[in-house]
RNA sequence: GCCCCCGUAGCUCAACUGGCUCGAGCAACCGCCUUUUAAGCGGUGGGAUGAGGGUUCGAGUCCCUCCGGGGGCACCA
């Protein structure tokens, strides 16, 4: 029970918490006995610190100012003590440092000062002056304390460094370390950056429902609830497609959604369970325009966030066919060997290993997979995927056995799938059939057969291009980061 | 699910082939110094080495099981 106690934060006596909590519980109990209140309410009127810095750009090495700010953040650092004192205070802006004189706060509000921990909130007023050093400085006229840290923040100079407190206590990862808030800044930006895109040409942002009798739009395996009052299960969406096909059907024209999906599969650098997706439709559009608009909306996206890194997503990208991409990386002609023992053969004529198990699909996924994909670091469309792996997308307007429908990839990782979209209800009934064809025969990650889907494309759906775009991997993408979970600010984790 | 690596103080890290009471920096506490920049100097406290079992005169170190994390494989976006 101490342990649990000492773990779990609750308030166990003093004697049997780790010294550096108790000193910390100790300073609490004697401010409130000097009738100091840790924990107020409110402290208005703050400035960023990025402002004041900005305020104060041109100030020259010693020169000083009466110009007063207020500013408000987490205490950082400190040097020296006695009769002055410098002092570091962070907010999401950034870093400023203070300076703490006797003569100026006297020499109680000076101890009291002083005697702050790391990690404390702190309200400050002060007069800027850039130091001796060169450094932008508040000197400290009051201070108010905002809320007491009952527990010490990391390591000042190392930051954060363990994987797993860092994404099981990401608040430490965002106080330690600048480069996670900046990390997360970013990722709102891109967030923001799509928005904009999209509102600006015409989309409308819709909600469609997370929580769905049937779920579809992907073949993946769906997480699993139960509603008590209308006592049935319900699945998390594993996609939108299908409810925003229904909203062209509708006669909205140009939807979007941004939120997430939810797989119920294994987790990897690249699959997080629960992932931020894009997906758009516009109507009397085809794949062509869907993939004009998404390296458009990537490009925006990479200048709008000051994207510095090595990739070039100025249009066009480089474009290739998918079965012209696995010819050339592998010599396997998947075209040419259109069934499962053909493809084999082939395959393992190259000298390719083939998974016994796998079906034709699998085993083109496969050659996508390991041979092609690792190699499509710029920005590439990869287009014409074979009908049997894309059973929402429409038949190829002139080569037989194809669909029309693109994936892209960016350092050498799937950012988007999209397609001309399948709207001839008839058709998409057979391809449900033959989806559940498969599901019979043991693949559990299949596409369920969806009336009301089918339903609202007998009601006429316009011709329709369409697309889905992983956000967090274009996070990774915008910011380098080879994890996802570097990039999802609170990643799946065990128990 | 399988394979490999990792788990030492609040944080960042040490500890030769098994060998004295597991050390240091930061943080904390008590002082000294004062325009510092990872401030400096002196002193003090803080650890069931992830958990449990085993081998051994002796285990942080070797073996087994479990928990957690990372990487890879498989599956997928």
């Amino acid at each position: 029970m101490a342990e649990e106690e000492a773990h779990g934060g609750a308030m166990p006596p003093d004697g049997e918490l780790p010294e550096v909590l108790a000193a910390r519980r100790r300073k609490l109990d004697a401010l409130r006995d000097e009738g100091i209140e840790p924990f107020p309410h409110e402290f208005r009127g703050v400035e960023p610190i990025a402002a004041v810095r900005d305020a104060h750009a041109e100030l020259e090495h010693g020169e000083e100012t009466d110009v007063r700010h207020r500013v408000a953040g987490r205490l950082a650092a400190r040097r020296g003590q006695g009769k002055m004192a410098f002092l570091d205070l962070v907010d999401r802006s950034g870093r400023i440092q203070l300076q703490a004189r006797v003569d100026v706060l006297g020499a109680e509000a000076m101890e009291r000062l002083l005697h702050f921990d790391l990690g404390d909130l702190l309200g400050v007023d002060g007069t800027a002056f850039r130091s001796r050093r060169g450094e932008l400085t508040l000197r400290v006229q009051d201070f108010t304390l905002l809320a007491k840290s009952l527990r010490p923040p990391p390591e000042k100079h190392h930051g954060l460094q363990d994987t797993e407190t860092r994404f099981r206590r990401r608040e430490l990862d965002l106080i330690a370390n600048a480069e996670a808030r900046e990390l997360f800044l970013t990722r709102a930006h891109v967030i923001s950056a799509v928005r904009r895109f999209l509102d600006r040409e015409g989309f409308v942002e819709v909600e469609t429902p997370v929580l769905q009798p049937l779920y579809g739009g992907a073949a993946a395996r769906p997480f699993t609830t139960h509603h008590n009052a209308l006592s049935r299960t319900l699945y998390l969406r594993i996609a939108t497609e299908l409810y925003l096909k229904r909203l062209i059907v509708g006669g909205l024209e140009r939807v979007y959604e941004l939120g997430k999906d939810f797989r119920n599969e294994g987790l990897s650098p690249k699959h997080n369970p629960e992932f931020t997706v894009l997906e758009f439709y516009e109507a009397y559009a085809d794949y062509l325009d869907i993939a004009s608009r998404c390296e458009r909306l990537v490009a925006y996206v990479a200048d709008q966030v000051g994207y510095q890194g090595a990739h070039d997503f100025t249009p066009p990208w480089h474009r290739e066919t998918l079965a012209g991409a696995i010819l050339d990386r592998t010599g396997v002609d998947i075209l040419a060997a259109r069934e499962r023992g053909a493809l084999a053969a082939a395959m393992r004529s190259r000298g390719l290993a083939v998974p016994a198990q796998d079906t034709w699909p699998q085993l083109v996924d496969e050659l996508l997979s390991k041979h092609v994909e690792p190699t499509l670091i710029e920005p590439t469309f990869l287009f014409d995927y074979p009908v049997e792996l894309s059973p929402l997308a429409k038949r190829h307007r002139s080569r037989p056995g194809l669909v029309e429908r693109f994936e892209a990839f960016i350092g050498g990782m799937e950012i988007a799938n999209a397609f001309t979209e399948l709207n001839d209800p008839d058709e998409q009934r057979r391809r449900f059939e033959e989806q559940r064809a498969l599901a019979s025969a043991g693949d559990e990650e299949v596409q369920p057969y969806d009336e009301a889907f089918i339903q609202a494309l007998e009601q006429g759906m316009p011709p329709t291009g369409g697309i889905g775009i992983g956000i967090d991997r274009l996070v990774m993408v915008m910011t380098g980061m080879r994890s996802i979970r570097e990039v999802v600010l609170f990643p799946a984790m065990r128990d």
